[in-house]
DNA sequence: CAAGCATAGTCATCGATGTTGAATTTCTCG
DNA sequence: CGAGAAATTCAACATCGATGACTATGCTTG
């Protein structure tokens, strides 16, 4: 209205054009929460690196919590060990499936996303969510449907609970016998354990 | 100095006669640790419980995380777990000490503890150092070494593991396949895995 | 094409938190 | 008795997550 006012931008108000602020958010959230962790990571930090208002992060995304779960909800190469079950025999899926989860978690991308959410996982609801989803219907339940096992859901959870413990020692609290093994030994020592959680007798006398 | 000042105490200065203060906040931080775990446990509100000025809190014991662990460190009833490796036969090692560590977990002393424990182990450094301790020096190995077990480092670190595996999704997350087993049923589940890494040949053919 | 609502964006502010530094009082020990 | 150590409070800081008011753009519908 006034001539006034020079170049000087006018702070508040929608920005022209296509907007692909949203996406930036989430990228620099995933990047925060990988390296950082969920309590170290703050909305003002990633809000930062996106080149945006604290503010817009909430108005996005309605609470930090909330954040974590857009920014590592979906986790594509951990829901693709369910494909494990079609591929071999359930007599040796234990192996392989010890080998891959670990694999995924000494793997560049994922490592750090799934090494986020287990360290959030008694901080942030939606972790703690993400990490139950996984020993049970997104993961581990699916697996064990899916080689027709008895007591799916039981298997489901003690194999989850069971991958938990060893990577939380592993890779989270870094317990040096376990830390200190190469990944190959770590594979045998978790695979047989695997297998008896999956289809051995959960009950021996 | 002055005669103005009525009987209003003066703020500042030691108080006079014996002080029980420290052993009264390290009371309140255990209770609040214990019940709403560690980031909900407020150095202000552990300070208002004991009837302190947060300040002291602070003077007393360095930081919130010093607090947590002068409060926590030490819990004897898990410490006794050790003390199980002389009390029978080192084959049935599994089963006793599955079920003795779940009645921990449930007593309602001691389970709250480790519950805030375990919830800060990913929080609190001085809590992820307990619960290494716990799979390393403090608790398995010195187990796994009265057994005369082989490679004692390692079955210590794999049993701890499990148990914190099985502990954390059972108590802390509340998977439901887990969380709804009464105790006897959870340990005759738990106890075949535990006797396993202890005893057994942890690389079957 | 204009009106109107949803979306994108900023700012100022709130209450709470962990932590620090100075100041004051009491205890303890030579 | 006198000095240093210990106990105690207060005031303040820097951050943090969250809220509410406000403004500017885009999209949809008449």
């Amino acid at each position: 209205m006034t001539m006034l006012e020079g170049v000087t931008t006018r702070p508040g108000g929608r920005r022209p054009g296509a907007t692909r602020t949203r996406v930036d958010i989430l990228a620099a959230a995933q990047r925060s929460f990988a390296e950082h962790g969920y309590v170290l990571t703050t909305i003002r930090g990633v809000a930062r690196a996106a080149g945006v208002d604290p503010a817009l992060v909430l108005q996005f995304f309605g609470s930090k919590d909330g954040l974590f779960d857009a920014a590592l909800r979906d986790d594509p190469p951990v829901r693709a060990l369910v494909t494990l079950a079609g591929e071999g025999d359930p007599s040796d899926l234990g192996p392989r499936l010890a080998a891959r989860y670990l694999e995924l978690w000494e793997d560049p991308h994922t490592g750090p996303r799934m090494l986020a959410v287990v360290r959030a996982a008694t901080a942030a609801p939606s972790a703690s969510a993400m990490v139950t989803a996984f020993m049970t219907d997104e993961v581990m339940l699916p697996l064990a449907r899916a080689i027709g096992a008895d007591q799916a859901e039981l298997r489901a959870a003690l194999t989850g609970a069971y991958l938990f413990g060893v990577a939380s020692a592993r890779y989270v609290l870094g317990v040096a016998p376990l830390a200190a093994l190469d990944r190959e030994a770590a594979v045998t020592y978790v695979a047989p354990v695997v297998q008896h959680h999956l289809t051995g007798d959960l009950t021996p006398p």
